[in-house]
DNA sequence: TTAGTAGTTATGTTCTACATAATAAATGTA
DNA sequence: TACATTTATTATGTAGAACATAACTACTAA
């Protein structure tokens, strides 16, 4: 075995431009509208080719981090994190561990927003929640059914006032979907209705609303509870 | 006004390359190992040089849902969801209603996770996290305390068996801290300490211990219910 | 049979050239 | 002087060619 063996950086250079490019818009502590060399610059400071530095500078590009306008050059700009994860949540290519992952974590989320509810909910929209609720029973067909569920959740997150919450979640609905296809069984309602609930936030406790979610979605726990190693 | 004004689509080859391909991957429905085509095949197919679809790819590079190999070409596969987001989770620039969204999304996690926990403790991991509140109390400098702070909760989301919702929660560490410095305020603690937490944790209900997890994350809650709009 | 060699291929990197849009400078006219 | 128009200037956007490099294939010779 040699022992000066060289680890040898087999990332590309586009990767270590990157790589230098976060930390020294760090290290100069960069704000969004902050200017950036120009690339013929970036690519002799760092000594590589401008074509190198613009793969580096397409990532961040993507990222919402840069922006570039010709001529006035490029400038730092605040990223659109949801957007992103959005870039990157494609469950038909994501592995099943991550999958499950992520469904706990949306469990953990519906289980977790109740206190954000009862700071933020209102009468207008305890109307169209229980509106959602009501549709729902009228209808036999499950497509619609599925669509007026994911429906009843989402509104709750946007009850919440939080935009990045309600983002995140729609972003994990796909998730779930797969997830439930994936073990090939049909969607099992818990013993707590979605009308339930909303007479529940309507009237009752905080904690009376938590009970009431656990129990509307005991049924994905128990699998969780199946699947502990 | 001319009526048919043409919109122009203002990005960038690159951009609207990322697009296309995206749009391929799906409707080829490929999954993780799947080879693509030549970076040349691309550039001829999208009618554009092979330096944009470079670009284009070397986004997805840094996304992890595309792999190149010299000689053998590009395969799909599958993408680190949170290392992703560790790319563009960076609280200096971003905007401050996203980091207060993300503080709330943090509450929300922590008050949700409460079932999960439930569900994987073990004895061992007890003992542990009884021992990191134990250090807590015997230490009276300050910057050691916030990381024995930051240790208690980690290992709260450890003890999830959840390697993703770890990794997401220690991403979302820093937006802690940076929000308690925009507000420039202490750091205030709940009335139950986390000692507290893991005697409920050991003896107590799940039910006693949302309560518990309520009352000790209750200064930032208060917080959030201050800047209700 | 097998070790070694040459050839092939797709990505990685560099260089040059030019298009394009936005800005600044210069010019000319009332 | 003030203002409108034109003319550079500059940095990004796009294209194309060339060569390096690693990995795989197939052939060759001992």
């Amino acid at each position: 075995m040699v022992n000066g063996i060289k680890p040898i950086s087999s990332r590309s250079m586009a990767e270590r431009v990157e790589i230098s490019l976060r930390e020294y818009f760090a290290q100069k502590s960069f704000k969004p509208g902050d200017p950036l060399p120009t690339e013929l610059e970036l690519a002799a400071a760092l000594g590589v080719s401008r074509n190198v530095v613009r793969e580096a500078l397409s990532r961040f590009k993507m990222l919402g981090i840069v922006e570039a306008k010709k001529k006035s050059g490029m400038v730092i700009s605040n990223p659109d994190i949801v957007g992103t994860f959005e870039k990157v949540m494609t469950p038909e290519i994501m592995d099943e561990a991550t999958l499950q992952d992520l469904f706990e974590l949306r469990l953990a989320l519906e289980m977790g927003i109740a206190d954000l509810l009862y700071i933020h909910k209102t009468e207008k929209d305890l109307d169209e929640l229980e509106e959602i609720a009501a549709r729902e029973m009228k209808e036999k067909d499950n497509n619609f059914r599925i669509s007026n569920e994911i429906a009843f959740h989402s509104k709750l997150y946007e009850m919440t006032g939080n935009n990045t919450l309600k983002r995140f979640q729609s972003l994990l609905l796909p998730i779930f979907g797969y997830v439930i296809k994936l073990e090939k069984k049909k969607v099992i309602s818990g013993k707590v209705t979605h009308q339930d609930l909303v007479k529940i936030l309507r009237k009752g406790t905080v904690e009376d609303f938590k009970e009431g979610m656990l129990s509307h979605l005991q049924p994905h726990f128990d699998r969780v509870r199946s699947f502990k190693k």
